[in-house]
DNA sequence: AACAACCTCAACCGCTCCCCA
DNA sequence: GTGGGGAGCGGTTGAGGTTGT
């Protein structure tokens, strides 16, 4: 259905990048920025669909990438807002302008589902109502805490916002692109992207081409050093419209409470007249208002038992409780 | 040392969204 | 209003690495 993928094409090459095609990559970009994805396979003679290309730029050789092991800040933020946003690794990786989606979700799927999981048997070992790792309460009291702990969220979230409105240092703010942020040397905005060449130049001489692991290896130690971690650049994902604006502190008031529970984006700009957290969301309901109406179901309806675990990512309980 | 099992993460796939003619 | 095409996103895969036996 649809049109074919765009590496269907003849002659496009999948797998590793080598380390040519990265600098031929960061030097186009270099020079023309990020962006116009379709142009750069044919502009710079990568065999190489468009999507791969960007790709590579954003999982990999954008500025400003962190890699290696994450933080236990780092963990908890992800935590957090996955309970808030679901799946939503984009609009999480916003809120941690130095980690990709890419990498949240991988670091998601192999490391904090298992550790949540773990620490959640753990600390029940067996299932409680059918929701492994929540108290074992009825379901009058399930509700009654549902309901506190959507007041207690909308009420924090008042004040992130309130606070982000007075906030006059907004140097930060989420977003692919990070076009928020404050650059501190905009001349240089891809000065980190020659360091990068060169880096990957001298990793190449090092290392046998053949090895696609290789340069990543090279390129992952490099990317550790603090060069990226400042220079963002204003074209980051220019065409990413991103709206999804609430200060890094303001987040951080936001998941500073015990007991989060994500409200609705009705309820959340119900809240206040600040309409511009989360506003570029399309599916701004689905991921809260899907899990309470299953649990709307699941409270009328004594044997629904389907979708339990869909429902405990409104159940926020206690993130914090596991560091 | 050899093999198997498991883990990690870069990259791909398929879908949706959004813009524009 | 609508259809086509590009961009972006989330889920999934699989090659390579690591650990256990």
């Amino acid at each position: 259905m649809g049109r074919p993928p765009c590496c269907d094409k003849m002659g496009m090459k999948k797998g590793p990048w080598t380390p040519e095609e990265d600098i031929i990559l960061v030097s186009y970009i270099q020079e023309h920025g990020p962006g116009n994805w379709r142009a750069v396979p044919a502009n710079t003679g990568l065999l190489r669909c468009s999507k791969s290309c960007r790709l590579r730029w954003t999982n990999y050789l954008r500025p400003g990438i962190k890699r290696g092991n994450f933080t236990e800040h780092e963990e908890k933020m992800i935590i957090h807002l996955q309970a808030l946003l679901g799946n939503r690794w984009a609009a999480i990786a916003s809120y941690i302008p130095e980690r990709t989606d890419n990498d949240i979700k991988n670091y998601w799927n192999t490391h904090l589902k298992k550790k949540l999981n773990k620490l959640q048997t753990d600390l029940d070992g067996h299932s409680r109502n059918g929701f492994p790792g929540l108290p074992p309460i009825s379901k009058g009291q399930w509700e009654r805490r549902l309901q506190t702990d959507i007041h207690t969220a909308r009420q924090a979230l008042c004040e992130a916002l309130s606070l982000e409105n007075q906030d006059h240092h907004q140097d930060l703010k989420p977003s692919n692109g990070f076009q928020s942020l404050k650059i501190p040397n905009q001349a240089s905005t891809y000065a980190w992207s020659t360091d990068n060449v060169s880096r990957l130049l001298a990793g190449w001489m090092r290392n046998s081409p053949k090895n696609g692991r290789t340069i990543s290896e090279t390129t992952r130690n490099s990317s550790n050093s603090p060069i990226s971690t400042d220079s963002t650049s204003s074209e980051g994902t220019p065409s990413a419209p991103n709206t999804d604006i609430i200060s890094p502190e303001a987040l951080e008031s936001l998941l500073s409470f015990d007991h989060s529970t994500p409200m609705s984006l009705e309820e959340t700009t119900n809240c206040t007249s600040n309409t511009t957290f989360f506003q570029a969301e399309n599916k701004p309901n689905l991921e809260n208002k899907i899990p309470i109406s299953m649990l709307e179901k699941w409270l009328l309806d004594e044997a629904g038992a389907q979708g339990q675990d869909d429902m405990i990512d409104i159940s926020l309980d206690d993130t914090d409780e596991l560091f």
